[in-house]
DNA sequence: AAATAAAGCTACTGATTAGTAGCGAAAGAT
DNA sequence: ATCTTTCGCTACTAATCAGTAGCTTTATTT
């Protein structure tokens, strides 16, 4: 039991430290983005040097592929904890707040719209992949309900809504209204459920 | 005259190259973005060599900056060719689906949302800057135009609609249906155009 | 044709950064 | 106490890329 406890409790240290990585990488990520992201930037916002950190991830690619997955797991429980009974749109409204709450504490975008090159590495992960598709299966199923109840426009395409959903995640409007408006987070997000779901026009 | 000519024939080869620059960075920005676009890129793409290309901008800020400043030329020149009697909001439209159309065709995307790096480089650009300013002012215009007839909704604040329509010009979306739904163009910038302004609820 | 200017190129420099080798310290086992 | 394993660190390598030096080739002038 001693050695058990010993081990158990290194792997909690472990898997603290890798929380910590984890909450350093979407820092920096959502502040200066994939490509002028450093390995020694993660290392040196935590304290440990580089090598500690590649005891870790094996790459750059595996850490930010790591972090993205995180943050798609945090998606699927938020939608996984709203009650069954709720109306689809309801539910994409709830994710979407979810989303932009988190992005506006300094988090990542939830769609990794900024480049192609980010894109196609995110692709080669097969574990973000896999939860991916798993969660766009989810949210697709929402769009088709909302749209058959005429909650969203059962006119649009299905790829133009959830194209579109997905977009508003990672809308830079939010950044320049934190950034250049005095509006708190509220005001913002209930701003701009408005104008995904009820448009510019009203 | 000899000699005017002949200078002026050399101005005119000068400037065919300048265009011929902007438009391969043009394209070197839409596929990697600026942080992955090297100048060797743009400079194969056009077939000189690098030192070539730094007899024309002195430094990737000033080509990129030149670029971005081409691009706000030909939205400003799109304004300015509407009729001085459409509404306000048709003006937004109209200038809208040219900034899409232009994306569809391998353009770049108005506004650089893509990273908190680029946004100060081109801070830094005095006449980047202008140009900017130029143009929001009269997009500024236009939205509280709109706004006070109705036709945009006089509920939001105007700093809300003025950076979500910002953000439609460089929404992913655009992106995902071209790359990944069978769509032509027209229906796009058709789709794209209504939820921006009516949503995705109708 | 000779002299001069200009345009473009190859081959470099210096800086940055992903990823690693291998050392030193600390802790646990015998 | 000594041996061994693990952990973390400093200091490196190799590659990439912005920007430049200086040569070569072409065009222009006289």
């Amino acid at each position: 039991m001693s050695i058990f406890g010993k081990l158990s409790f290194k792997d909690q240290a472990f898997k603290l430290r890798e929380d910590a990585i984890l909450d350093a990488t979407t820092g920096v990520l959502a502040s200066k983005g994939f490509d002028l992201m450093t390995m020694d930037d993660v290392a040196n916002l935590i304290g440990i040097s580089k090598p500690s950190l590649y005891k870790h991830f094996k790459s750059k690619e595996d850490l930010v592929g790591a972090t993205m997955i995180r943050l798609l797991e945090g998606a699927n429980d938020q939608l996984s904890a709203l009650p069954s009974d709720m109306a689809a749109r309801d539910k994409l409204a709830s994710l979407l707040e979810w989303a932009l709450r988190v992005r506006l504490d300094g988090g990542l975008p939830f769609l990794p719209s900024t480049s192609n090159a980010v894109r196609e590495m995110l692709t080669r992960n097969l574990g973000y992949v896999a939860k991916v598709l798993k969660l766009n299966n989810q949210i697709e199923k929402l769009v088709l309900q909302a749209q058959k109840c005429g909650d969203l426009n059962p006119d649009l395409p299905t790829d133009v809504i959830l194209y579109s959903y997905y977009a508003r995640t990672c809308d830079p409007a939010v950044d320049y209204l934190q950034k250049f408006s005095k509006m708190d987070k509220d005001t913002i997000v209930k701003h701009m459920l408005q104008v995904c779901f009820e448009g510019l026009c009203k």
